[in-house]
This record gives C-alpha cells, sequence and structure tokens, in this order.
DNA sequence: TTGTAGGCGTTATCAT
DNA sequence: ATGATAACGCCTACAA
C-alpha cells in the first residue's frame, strides 16, 4: 500500500492524445466539445479514478464554493437548528459549509473571522459571540465584497444582510399574552442588554406593560449573564423571595423559563395559578415539561436557509448593490399549560 | 467600491526588494531568517493587509488542515454535542471542520463523500446514515492512506478507527437496572437492526432477560423505524393495550422513552409503579421531563474529541501502521424517578 | 472542435 | 541568511 499520487486531467490527457483543456471542458459537459469525446473522457476518468481537485479549481478560479459560519456554539437546538437550514440550502447549490465556535469569546470569534478570510470563504453567516461588542473584525469581508450575513444576534449597526425576527415585538406580544390572563406583577429574565435581541425584547415587555397601564418595577427585571439553567434556579429562588412576588414570568429563553418552573413547583407553587410563564424559542423540552411551557417560536431552520439565500443570492449578481437589507421573519405565541389562566 | 485584489506575498517581497522565499519563511518564523528581516516582513504585511491564502498553500503542500464530517442530521443532541467536540478539538490544533449531512440517506451519503474527497480533507469523521448497508463508498479514504474515523453509526465490518460505547453492555445494564427494580416483563424500544449500536443494545437487553431467568416475549420487542416520539406515541399506545403489558421498558432512545413516559401518564398510569421506564442518551429532556427519565450517559462531547485526536495523530506519525483500533468510551447507568421503584 | 500557454499564491529544493 | 525556480492541479483567453 504505497502512497498513491492523485490522477490529474493531464494524466487523462496524456492516456487519450489529448489536451488538459479539452478534458477540462469535457468534464464539465463544455458546449464546443464533441458528444463522442464528452463521452470517451468521462469513461476513462471514471477508470483511471479520477477525482476532481476542488482547490486547484478553487485557487485559479477565486471561487471556493464555501459558507463559512460563525457561532456561538454547536450544541444548542436553535443553533443546530440554524446550521442544518444553512446545510441544507448550501448542499443544494453544490456549496460546502465550515462551521466554527467562538464559544461567546470575542478574541476567539476574531480569530475564527480571521481563519474563515484566510480559507477565502465565499461568504460568510454570523451570529455573534456574548461578549462581543466591536464588530470591525468584520469589516475585512465588506471590503472584499464577500458577503456577509449576521443572523439572530446581529450588530445594531453594520451595514450587510440581517435575518432575524423583531425581537421588540416577539417581547410585547409575550407580555401582552400574560396580561390578557390575567397577570399584574409580571416579571423579566432579560439577557445581556448589549445583544440588541435582548434589549428588545424587554423594550417590548417594558412597552406592553406601558400600555396596559402596569407599573414597571425595576425589582422584577433580572438582568442574567447567561440564562443558564443553574443562574435561573438561583434568580427565581431570589425573585421569589421578595416580598411582593411576581404573578407572572417572561423569560428570554426557554431554558431559564424551565428552571423557573421547577423552582417554582418545588417551592410549592402552582404553575400557571400562582405564577405563569413563558419562554423564548419553542426548544424541544417546552413541549415535554410538565406544565408545557408557552413560548414564542423562533424559526431555527428557516432562519439558516434564508441566511444561506441571501448568500447564494448576492453571489450570483454579477453588479454588487446596497447591501443593507434586514428581513424579519414572523414568530408566534405558542399557549401550552404554562400560562392559560382562567381570565379574571 | 472596486474588486480589490489581494495583497500577496509577492507584492511584499517587491515592496521590501526581498525574494518571495524570504517572506513566505520570515511569516513562518522559519529559523533561518533573521530576526530583524522577521520583523520587518511582518511588520509590513500587516500594515499591506496581507491576509495568507490558506488555499494556494494547501494546493502546494498537498494539506488542507480540514476535516470533514459526515452525520446525518446536526439537529439533534446527541450530533450537535458530537460535532462541537470535534471541532474545538481542530480549532486548538488549527484545523477547519467542514460539515456534511447524509439526512439518514444513503445517497446523499455518498455523494457527500464525494464531496468531502474533492475537497481534500486530512481526515474525515463519519456516523452512518440509517440507510446505509454497504459502505464501499469510504474505500476511496484507506486507499488514499486518509484518516477514517467511524463515531457511534459504526459498520460492522471495515479495517479502520472506531470510536463507540460498548452497546451491549449499556444494553445490559439498562436491563439488569429495571430487573432489578424489580420488573419482570420489560419491554423493549428498538432500532434499525442493520445499525449494529441498535442490535447490540438489543443483544445486551435479551441476555439480560435471559440470566436472570425471564422469558423473552417477542410481543415486547418493538422495532421502530424512526425511534422518533410520534412513532413512541403510537407504539406505546399499542403495547399498553396488550392483554399483558409490561411493567418496564428500556427504550434504544430517550425521545422514545419520553414519548412513553408521556404516553402512560395520559392513560392514567404511573410512573414507575406501573411502568418503569429507562431512556438511552441522556439527552437533556431527560432531566426535565416528570418524573425524571432514567437513562444510559452517551459522552457526546467527549467522543466528539477522541475521533478528532485520533485523526489529528494519524496525520501526525509519518509511517502508517495498521489501521484498525476500536475506542470504548464508558457509559453508565442514570437513576431518575422513571425506574425507581420498591424493591420487591 | 481542439490545442497552447500562462497564471492562481504558496512552498520546497537547490543553489549562492 | 537569502534567492531563483519549479511545481501543486486546474481553468481560460487566445490561437489554430
Amino acid at each position: 500500500m504505497e502512497e498513491q499520487k492523485d490522477v490529474t486531467i493531464y494524466d487523462i490527457a496524456e492516456k487519450l492524445k489529448l489536451s488538459t483543456s479539452t478534458i477540462s471542458r469535457a468534464l464539465k459537459d463544455h458546449h464546443s466539445i464533441s458528444e463522442k469525446t464528452i463521452k470517451k473522457v468521462k469513461k476513462t476518468a471514471e477508470e483511471m479514478g479520477y477525482r476532481p481537485n476542488t482547490l486547484a479549481a478553487s485557487l485559479r478560479s477565486n471561487k471556493t464554493k464555501t459558507i463559512g459560519v460563525l457561532i456561538s456554539r454547536i450544541n444548542r437546538p436553535f443553533i443546530s437548528s440554524l446550521i442544518s437550514g444553512i446545510e441544507e440550502t448550501a448542499q443544494k447549490a453544490g456549496y460546502n459549509v465550515i462551521i466554527t465556535q467562538s464559544h461567546d469569546s470575542y478574541e476567539d470569534e476574531v480569530n475564527m473571522a480571521k481563519a474563515l478570510y484566510s480559507s477565502r470563504v465565499s461568504g460568510i453567516i454570523c451570529s455573534l459571540a456574548m461578549e462581543t461588542r466591536d464588530t470591525s473584525h468584520f469589516k475585512q469581508f465588506i471590503d472584499k465584497n464577500i458577503p456577509l450575513v449576521f443572523v439572530d444576534r446581529v450588530p445594531k449597526r453594520f451595514d450587510t444582510y440581517r435575518v432575524m425576527i423583531d425581537n421588540y415585538s416577539a417581547g410585547y406580544k409575550a407580555t401582552k399574552h400574560l396580561i390578557e390572563q390575567g397577570c399584574t406583577r409580571i416579571a423579566h429574565y432579560a439577557g445581556s442588554q448589549f445583544r440588541n435581541i435582548y434589549s428588545e425584547r424587554k423594550r417590548g415587555y417594558v412597552d406592553a406593560l406601558i400600555e396596559h397601564n402596569l407599573p414597571v418595577d425595576e425589582d422584577l427585571i433580572i438582568h442574567f449573564n447567561t440564562l443558564s439553567y443553574e443562574e435561573g434556579v438561583m434568580r427565581t429562588n431570589k425573585l421569589l423571595d421578595l416580598k411582593n412576588p411576581p404573578d407572572g414570568i417572561f423569560s428570554a429563553n426557554d431554558t431559564a423559563a424551565v428552571s423557573a418552573i421547577q423552582c417554582a413547583k418545588k417551592r410549592g407553587l402552582k404553575v400557571p395559578e400562582d405564577v405563569a410563564v413563558i419562554g423564548f424559542n419553542d426548544d424541544p423540552i417546552a413541549s415535554i415539561i410538565d406544565p408545557g411551557l408557552s413560548s414564542i417560536t423562533h424559526p431555527a431552520v428557516k432562519m439558516g436557509q434564508t441566511s444561506a439565500k441571501k448568500i447564494l443570492n448576492h453571489l450570483k449578481k454579477s453588479k454588487k448593490d446596497d447591501l443593507t437589507e434586514i428581513t424579519f421573519l414572523n414568530t408566534e405565541v405558542v399557549v401550552r399549560e404554562s400560562s392559560k389562566r382562567k381570565k379574571v
């Protein structure tokens, strides 16, 4: 078993007494090559075990047919579905997908952006790390007219494609739903206010309260670092220890919402009677937990597909036009047991 | 905003009146280049906005520093954690990760294997599609001494790296646990018997019954197509309709186990008193559902890390040696409420 | 319809 | 310590 050399179009050309250009063209069904030659070339290529070298083609054509993806971490339901949507769409168009994780670290994000650039990806799809404030490391892509799509966790100001949901209106809808169920003291589990998906959800929450003449109590707005299960348990216990505890909780993600439910149950409180809960994302756990967790849908797969399509369409156009374009996907309130109260 | 050309080492060489070889070496801290030159080159490269072209380097050196991953679908807890482990390990070693999905289709798997080969990946990690029977499309990698790791869903016979858990012993442990809890009629939710992870789990189940002098009742062995939630509900209802229903269920995954619990609850049965349940994978839902689902751990992240390390180590070795190596990672029974019965 | 030749950006070899 | 040159495999004007 020796290190075998790859068969190249040169080898095929030699064998068939043709030129490499003919081979190259024949393999791509170029119209100027005769049917007969094409057949012959393909057959010989097959027999000789020829495998195209994408690398060489990419170098020559300056097109890699690869989409780079830069996200916090893969193993979260929303993100893995997002990637699934991206990959599926890319695959259909003959594109590869390179995945990199920032682990929510700014430093990693910068490094991965560099690495993706060096790989000469055709386009890049990114959901920002929790830590990231400055986004100048993405300028390199804009400068080279490499299509860049921010998805979900997008920067406030950056002239490029953005694919997201209307977090403000989603936050408003979630809060309004709790109000309609008769809640009057509604707490909010807020994520990092540096990520505007979270600040928008909070803004929707606040406005819903105001428009329904409910007071905004700062004690009921809990700013989480991670929105993790552990943090959720801690914060919920503190919250329920208040003299005047809330009768409703709107959490900016499902993980923290689930922890709130379990925490409340453990303390002997009834959900939704004593405290109604609504989450965000509609993760699989939402329909598994008892009582079922009401939530806001977050169309992950579709966001992935849409992002990939933005890249692919941009690459199709020959002339580049204005790059700023924001796509909003719709969300819905999914009502389950955790928020169904008798109307007051 | 014109299409800007990339700055190359040639541009730097010209500016500094040096040769491209010197630049190339300086950028890699080659020992034969003087400190002074290295500094100067790096500074100029920075100023000119030089970005290395991985593509060209790969073509030249015939090394892509890329690991290809071929799995069924990303958006499943086990798989996304697996990939997370792979990516993390690869990233530390300066490797990229290309992700492809087979969607459990044999045809897609063959195509993706081809695509990964064409990308000249340095190594490939694969978990087989449900459909796959024949694995000859992986021979191309072996022939070219490209390290290939099968993980979790591995083929029965294929001389290469395999990273897996001992499914037989895990199935045995799970069943034994139920027996110890006093179950005497234990059903098994089995996955496709063409994938030996499932046939092994079943074998462990059967042997545990036999060794504990319990009858093996074919009516209690349910062969699933997908082990999905929906199928789980259907099959569980049928099972519980039996004249002589089971008092314990060992499911080959958590999804089906969860559906069994919910189904039983809906029918007024108590878990674990009327029917004890144990799943497989220890997915996040296992600790969320009520009662908590007992399960078998499936060390996804670690399996990913291990697989990536196998690739990286193989690439480090200059001489290739025997390629067959099976790594078994340990599993544990996690006991939660769904299987805790008073001892008989 | 087919062939010729140059180049994509980098690196390894062999020289100086 | 540095330079000249060829080569990696493919594609594409341009020529025939």
